[in-house]
DNA sequence: AACGACTTGTT
DNA sequence: ACAAGTCGT
């Protein structure tokens, strides 16, 4: 038996469309699929419990998919380095075989690996169509501005760009004898608990969503996207929902991106070309804030807008509380809170009303908003999140102007009409009056049990813009 | 270098 | 109507 080769599963949870994997199988070597759970993510400040959850079901999922093959999954703890080498000693793995992970301390860790292994290490494009520094200005600096961005990428995206082409035996898997297998841990194990229920994960299921995706619901996509609605009776609302399966990818946006290409072609009229169009604009979006994180790793925790540095946030552990539980007296922030704090999910149109509440009403730092996010969302992603937190705040690129801040009664009224998104998820709301489902402490006899509005919004607002204007005015002295 | 363009809004 | 520049060609 010739030595084996190794393919490390990082963010790219699938066997599907795998440009690593498709690469390991093709060198002709037995391949070992190995995931390292490694304390220096375990122990960062960013994760997440339910994330974690959700993750340790998508590589139960892919290990059952091996299983298929008769093989499995080969799991290891500690940190990346020495687990490869050691892995690689005992196995006499003579390459290694991973897609590129573009965030800062990926970059770091990968580099590092690299650098001291003996053996061939092979890193493929994957996670992204088009990857930092292939769309770039006509003076070749990165694009700070996403309309640009998205008329450069869809010029020069390569049409070359494929579905990986492979077929998986159990001849090509190396079957692992001999070889320590930490096997999967449970949440406890990690030092972890959830009581959220997390989205299925497996191979079949992601399949099924996205045919149903793009075979009828994508047509719905630009009437739809925006509306909130109670998810007990529309579970999928009118949005893919595939934000957790790209986190971990379990779904490959390529895949996705090919597949929007033949619902374009499959509309029966303008309107579903448009709302394809729309879709795919949304994936390049997660193309452009890799982009923007990849190029300016500061962003992490620093304003991308350097103007607004001088900007005196408010610290308010109570109000900060408040925002977290879904107690602001605000009905559409609090159901969005609490639909994050017991799915993991929040509608997009949602996340924008709480981050603007955070930043412009409370006037609470972006950071403490994206911090919370990120320990809370199945889809917590560092690149995304970050950059959304900071469009909202108006600290970002092309980020929203500052003065342009959202009034939560008008967004409740516009985006929930009905009222069901709200009584979804405050039980405290359920009997109350439609006409005063958007701002239930105007009702006659108020639910006793839902606080008042925390700060008045008119007088908050002015407060933002002030803030704002004053570190304006400090930043140019 | 002048000029068009600029995700998601509010009053 | 307003708001405020600034990005990219």
């Amino acid at each position: 038996m010739s030595a084996p080769v190794i393919i490390w599963f990082r963010r790219d949870l699938r066997l599907q469309d795998n440009l690593a994997l498709e690469a390991a199988l093709k060198s002709g070597a037995a391949v070992i699929p190995l995931f390292i759970f490694d304390p220096n993510i375990l122990n960062s400040r960013r994760i997440s419990s339910v994330r974690l959850k959700f993750m340790l079901s998508a590589l139960e999922s892919l290990d059952g998919s091996l299983r298929a093959y008769g093989r499995r999954l080969l799991v290891r703890h500690g940190e990346a380095l020495p687990t490869l080498q050691n892995l690689i000693e005992q196995s006499g793995a003579t390459a290694l075989y991973f897609n590129t992970d573009y965030t800062p301390f990926a970059i770091q860790r990968d580099a590092a690996v690299s650098e001291a292994l003996s053996i061939g290490v092979h890193t493929y494009h994957d996670r992204l169509m088009m990857p930092p520094g292939s769309v770039m200005t006509n003076d070749d600096t990165p694009y700070s501005v996403y309309s640009p961005f998205k008329r450069k990428w869809r010029e020069k995206r390569d049409e070359r760009l494929h579905i990986a082409q492979y077929t998986i035996s159990a001849e090509k898997l190396h079957d692992l004898e001999g070889l320590q297998n930490d096997g999967l841990p449970d949440l406890h194990a990690l030092g972890h608990s959830s009581t959220v229920d997390v989205p299925q994960t497996s191979a079949e299921y992601v399949s099924s969503l996205l045919d149903r995706w793009v075979d009828e619901r994508i047509y719905g996509y630009k009437d739809g996207r925006d509306m909130l609605g109670d998810p007990h009776t529309a579970p999928l609302s009118a949005t893919s929902f595939f934000s957790p399966y790209i986190r971990f990818g379990i779904l490959s946006t390529r895949t996705i991106y090919w597949h929007c290409r033949e619902a374009y072609e499959n509309a029966t009229d303008k309107a579903g070309r448009e709302s394809v169009t729309k879709f795919v604009d949304e994936i390049i979006w997660h193309e452009f804030y890799t982009h923007v994180l990849w190029h300016h790793p500061h962003v992490v925790d620093h304003n991308f807008n350097e103007k607004y540095d001088a900007i005196q946030w408010r610290h308010a552990p109570d109000m900060l509380a408040a925002w977290q539980n879904g107690m602001t007296g605000y009905p559409i922030v609090d159901a969005a809170m609490r639909q994050l704090n017991a799915t993991g999910w929040m509608h997009n149109r949602a996340r924008m009303v709480v981050a603007s509440f955070l930043t412009k009403d409370l006037l609470i730092d972006w950071r403490e908003g994206e911090l919370y996010f990120m320990r809370r969302l199945l889809d917590g992603d560092l690149a995304n999140n970050n950059g959304g937190w900071q469009w909202a705040a108006g600290t970002g690129t092309d980020a929203q102007p500052y003065f342009r801040i959202f009034n939560p009664l008008s967004q409740s009224q516009k985006f929930d009409p009905t009222g069901a998104y709200i009584r979804a998820w405050i039980p405290e709301l359920r009997d109350v009056a439609d006409r005063f489902i958007h701002e239930p402490h105007n009702a006659a006899t108020p639910p006793n049990n839902y606080p008042a509005p925390i700060v008045d919004h008119q007088l908050a607002r002015q407060a933002a813009l002030q803030m704002f204007e004053a570190a304006k005015k400090s930043e140019v002295n």
